[in-house]
DNA sequence: CATGTATGTCCCGCGGGTGA
DNA sequence: TCACCCGCGGGACATACATG
């Protein structure tokens, strides 16, 4: 029954004159459509029965509407008030002329009353259209999932950028502190990220990246996504990411499934910064998955030959435009005691096809090595490592 | 050639204003 | 609150353009 405030005169002074009123509707269910006064007049009056006009309803709208409706035209009107709360519930769910109708509204009213909702459910288009795009949605997706034209996505992102750029471009500090490096020893406290994940860097190697190599709104690619940092701090900085791990934790529904060992994903746009932090080797065996594709389980040789491969096709997507980079960070491996220089074996499969940038030495901030290997390795006269290294390829714009 | 993005054009509907 | 008008923004559609 779509009343608020029943009225209790009302009650009263139809129980005085129980025989001359109407019959009230219910419907297939017993369920009251209209003669709420009157049932209650009965039931004042100590009536047991009263009489009933019963009609089909098909939906628990329709049932609304009917009652609505019924009431807009006779007996107490609802109150405007009434009649505001109906027409923002059903705006957006109903044909417009039905609300119209059965609220007896006019058009101005019914856009008066649902100027607020109006401008909320725009409000959030917008923010999706957004975040979609910074997913890297192309924009027909973004289209389909928020049900309007591919041209109106077009002219939405337009806007975005242009009122975003005013004020992100130069003030990269602007939004959140940023733990700048000004020189070439990236040393940070702790991985913060509270999802575990073996792996896992401390995000604020990503935000210098994106401060020194980036600008809003380019395209940053992290095929080993793990627990979703990159995406984070993408998000803080207002790029463009595309998260992808061949494992993806089911807490992170942003980071796409792929595996890289199969070529870059085929609905990658040009991306302007590849991040690689990849499981190498055996040191992570396991630890990830036991894919064999995955690059934590491959031997060397295989190991190299996809870094190779990645620094292939991303050279190639840039073949056009002969600009964006390419940073991997990547520490020694350590196997029975014989030291693999990973950093330059991988150095020297990159620089292959893209020139080296810079280099910088990020240490490692928990303990690396037990006190047996300590040990051992003092007795074998050797040194440890204890730092991975940050090299960044490619070619500025 | 296929896919993704930008643009020109038409037109609906919304907001705002006014008087009843 | 409603009817009416009016101006304009933004959405739909078709299509041109860009890119790999």
């Amino acid at each position: 029954y779509p009343r608020f405030n029943p009225d209790p005169a009302r009650i009263i002074e139809y129980s005085e004159n129980i025989d001359v009123l109407p019959p009230i509707k219910v419907n297939q269910h017993n369920i009251l459509i209209d003669g709420y006064h009157r049932w209650k007049a009965h039931e004042t009056a100590k009536k047991t029965e009263i009489p009933c006009e019963v009609v089909q309803t098909e939906s628990e709208q329709e049932l609304l509407m009917m009652a609505v409706s019924l009431n807009a035209t006779h007996g107490l009107q609802l109150s405007p008030k009434e009649k505001r709360t109906y027409a923002i519930k059903w705006w957006n769910v109903l044909p417009i002329e039905d609300i119209l109708k059965s609220l007896s509204i006019s058009q101005s009213t019914f856009d008066t009353y649902t100027k607020d909702k109006r401008k909320q459910y725009e409000k959030e288009l917008n923010e999706r259209v957004r975040e979609l795009y910074m997913q890297c949605w192309t924009e027909q997706a973004i289209a389909d999932e928020v049900e309007i034209d591919q041209s109106v996505v077009n002219r939405k992102i337009v806007d975005i950028m242009q009122s975003a750029e005013i004020g992100d471009l130069h003030n990269f500090d602007k939004n959140a502190p940023l733990d700048l490096k000004v020189y070439k020893l990236w040393q940070f406290q702790s991985a913060t990220n509270t999802v575990k994940h073996f792996g896992n860097i401390p995000p604020e190697i990503i935000d210098n990246l994106l401060y020194y190599f980036t600008k809003p709104f380019d395209v940053i690619f992290d095929p080993f996504g793990g627990c979703g940092s990159t995406i984070d701090v993408c998000k803080k900085r207002n790029r463009r990411y595309y998260v992808s791990d061949l494992n993806p934790i089911p807490a992170r529904v942003d980071i796409r499934k792929h595996d890289i060992t199969d070529g870059l994903p085929n609905d990658l746009p040009v991306p302007d910064f590849v991040f690689l932090d990849p499981p190498y080797w055996k040191q992570a065996e396991g630890k990830y998955s036991d894919d064999d594709t995955d690059l934590a389980n491959i031997d060397l040789d295989e190991f190299l030959r996809q870094i190779r491969g990645i620094a292939k096709s991303v050279k190639r997507k840039w073949r056009e435009r002969k600009s964006g980079y390419l940073a991997i960070i990547i520490g020694e491996y350590k196997d029975n005691g014989k030291i693999i220089d990973l950093p330059m074996l991988c150095y020297d499969e990159i620089k292959q096809f893209l020139p080296l940038v810079c280099r910088y030495q990020v240490p490692y901030s928990t303990q690396v090595h037990g006190g047996a290997f300590v040990k051992m390795a003092k007795d074998k006269k050797e040194c440890l490592y204890i730092n991975r290294d940050l090299m960044v390829f490619g070619y500025g714009v």
